[in-house]
DNA sequence: AAAAAAG
């Protein structure tokens, strides 16, 4: 569709749908993205400021298409806006596509993160980087915050009693770690930057307690694995292997708590599983007995990364450079225990939850390591791509580059995004031009691929986003026939490298691991799961009639809030009821062309509402700052599809709630859930009208 | 069973 330009965009838009009443201006106006930088300081004012920016546009383009959703929609005066788009900042969004998709992207969101301080920079920059699509980077930072929160709780953890967990899957338990961080310190020498190392970490989350929780039991347990941890002292792990018996864990959370500390040093020793790591590393032992649910990894802490730059990782001075100005001045656990291996060449498998820094985990040593066998090539005409990143959703391959393109280009290499719902024009073009790196979702990539359009056997390194869900019925075989279009072995003679990351990573990547992938490593961070963190959980037990009352109650507030429904149907009604009751609401799902779907997660993302309405496709990865509340209007099919939906709100260390509304028959099975995600949460009767619903809603 | 992913 036309929808890419702008222009383009409003017509398309209207003809998508009227629905959006919402009248929306589009007006995300420059301001929202182009100035992220505020952000640290004062983000609502700036919304409020779109708001009225937005009414006094007249739109121009984008917006157009909103129109009044129906009759109905008589949108209250927030969408009014119209605005078009400017020129500038927000502008970008105009550009091209993608990249406006990518708009929504962050800017926004990013801002309240951290450091703001330093983002501010860079969104200067952004200006300059114009052709790149910029705006990626600076989300990331956010992912830092994220995680950060862990830490130190843990250690009480370990009173809790055993939980379970293990079945569940959730191995990583990451949680349970948690208590690493201090200890670090004592380790000593940990790697040079020990000392410096710091807590730092620690700032930037302080880790949530939700470690804590979930961790509760196991903790204990993994205990064990500390011991030898003591001994490596130097640690850095790589070498060591970060430990991480993830096995163990499937106490999970307990155990690692405690244990984690220690056994980040030991880890190294600890070697049952992954011990060697490079030497022996254990071959990826999937599923056994056990689910594989849990694969065994080595975990790291955070307090292992303190002081640690990414020149230390083994990353250059101008990508390290580049990862400053997206937000990440120093790495964060994940990205130190994969990065040595990446940048050694191993296969590697990474567990840790989107926003956790798992993009510039892989994206940097990616790039890094294509600077050292690509030479040569760089920037020829036509030049076959080396490099290929894999993502389950279009918003989240798009996001995936925003982070990615920066790198790359900081170094001279260029990245191209290779999805669908999107001319083939712009995307052949590019290819034609020659890239190096590719970023997509599988269908428009094989598409491509069998068209003969790209071309894949030159691509060294291929990385699969949601490495568990690209393992499902639809998404394997697509899969499958792309990386067997890629490189066996680089230029110099080694394997190709093939890394899969996933905040739910586990034996469900066996098929791939095994047919692709070549004595990979494990890595997890202690105590980063999902359930840990600062969300409050609710499973509210509501007759079916009441179902949508209880909804429309529960979504009043002014807080974001994301609504997770079972199908695109659903999903769309619900916004529509919303809107009707005058609640500022949008929808995605994969029935709204891609045009609309990039501006409704933007309208999300800018503030220009408050509530999603959406199916899974944004169950994973999408990064939208601030989401106080995530509701699920349909229980979820499994404890991954909680953990991932969940996810989306409680990032950075902040407050979230996550209420699941659920029918008396479904009691049972919500109930399953929560346990194999190690997740506790009461479940409470409720109807139209109950006190609970206001108190939620007002969060 | 549904959703996502090519059109």
């Amino acid at each position: 569709m036309a929808p890419y330009d702008k222009g383009a965009n409003s017509r398309a838009d209207r003809s998508d749908r009227a629905r959006h009443p919402n009248g929306t201006p589009a007006a995300r106006s420059a301001k929202h993205r182009g100035f992220r930088a505020p952000e640290p300081t004062a983000p609502r004012q700036k919304q409020r400021w779109d708001a009225e920016e937005r009414r006094a546009r007249p739109s121009s383009g984008e917006r157009p298409n909103w129109e009044p959703r129906d009759s109905r929609g008589s949108r209250p005066a927030w969408e009014p806006r119209g605005a078009g788009r400017p020129a500038r900042g927000d502008d970008r969004a105009p550009r091209s596509f993608d990249r406006n998709d990518r708009s929504p992207r962050r800017d926004d969101d990013r801002a309240p993160r951290r450091d703001s301080g330093d983002r501010a920079p860079r969104s200067f920059d952004r200006n300059d980087r114009a052709p790149r699509r910029d705006d990626d980077d600076r989300p990331r930072r956010f992912d830092r915050d994220d995680r950060a929160p862990r830490s130190f709780d843990r250690n009480d953890r370990n009173d809790r009693a055993p939980r379970r967990d293990n079945d569940a899957p959730r191995s990583f338990n990451r949680d349970d770690r948690a208590p690493r961080s201090f200890d670090r310190n004592d380790r000593a020498p940990r790697r040079d930057n020990d000392a410096p190392r710091s807590f730092d970490r620690n700032d930037r989350a302080p880790r949530r307690d939700n470690d804590d929780r979930p961790r509760r039991f196991d903790r204990d347990e993994r205990a064990p694995r500390s011991f030898d941890r003591n001994d490596r002292a130097p640690r850095r792990d790589n070498d060591a292997p970060r430990s991480f018996n993830r096995d163990d864990r499937a106490p999970r959370r307990d155990n690692d708590d405690r244990p984690r500390r220690f056994d980040r040093d030991d880890r190294a020793p600890r070697s049952f599983d992954r011990t060697d790591r490079p030497t022996e590393r254990t071959p990826f032992v999937p599923a056994d007995d056990v689910k594989l649910e849990k694969l065994q990894a080595e975990a790291t802490i955070a307090a292992d990364v303190d002081g640690v730059t990414f020149g230390d990782l083994g990353i250059g001075g101008n990508i390290s450079r580049a990862l400053a100005e997206l937000g990440a001045a120093s790495p964060f656990p994940i990205q130190a225990a994969t990065i040595p291996d990446v940048l050694a060449g191993k296969d590697v498998l990474g567990r840790g939850r989107t926003g956790s820094g798992k993009t510039i985990a892989f994206g940097a040593p990616l790039v890094e390591k294509l600077m050292e066998h690509g030479g040569g090539t760089k920037r020829k005409m036509g030049r076959a791509p080396r490099a290929l990143i894999l993502a389950p959703t279009r918003e989240l391959a798009l996001q995936i580059d925003r982070t990615v393109q920066p790198i790359a280009r900081s170094v001279g290499l260029f990245t191209t995004q290779i999805y669908g719902g999107v001319p083939y024009g712009r995307q052949e073009g590019a290819l034609e031009r020659g890239v190096d790196i590719i970023v997509g979702t599988p269908g428009r990539v094989q598409d491509l691929l069998n068209k003969g359009k790209l071309d894949l056997s030159e691509v060294v390194i291929s990385v699969l986003d949601e490495a568990d869900h690209m393992c499902d019925l639809g998404f394997l075989e697509p899969v499958q026939e792309i990386l067997r279009a890629t490189a066996e072995v680089t230029p110099q003679g080694n394997r190709a490298q093939k890394l899969l990351f996933s905040a739910t990573l586990d034996t469900q990547v066996a098929a791939l691991v095994e047919q692709f992938l070549h004595e990979p490593s494990v890595h997890e961070v202690a105590g980063e799961d999902q359930a840990s963190s600062t969300i409050d959980h609710r499973v509210l037990v509501v007759e079916q009639r009441d179902k949508d009352r209880v909804l429309e109650e529960l979504v009043a507030g002014e807080g974001k809030t994301i609504v997770f429904a079972r199908t695109r149907a659903y999903a769309e009604r619900l916004a529509e009821q919303f809107e009707d009751a005058g609640i500022r609401a949008t929808s995605l799902h994969g029935d709204l062309n891609q045009s609309r779907r990039t501006r409704n997660l933007s309208l999300l993302t800018s503030g220009r509402v408050n509530v999603l309405v959406a199916t899974d496709v944004a169950a994973r990865g999408i990064h939208v700052d601030d989401i106080s509340l995530v509701v699920q209007a349909d229980a979820p099919d499994d404890y991954k599809a909680y953990m991932h939906r969940s996810g989306r709100t409680g990032r950075a260390g902040k407050e979230g709630t996550v209420v699941t509304i659920v029918p008396r028959s479904r009691r049972r099975k919500i109930e399953g859930i929560l346990e194999h995600a190690e997740i506790e949460a009461d479940l409470v009767e409720s109807g139209p009208g109950d006190r609970i619903l206001a108190e939620l809603a007002a969060r």
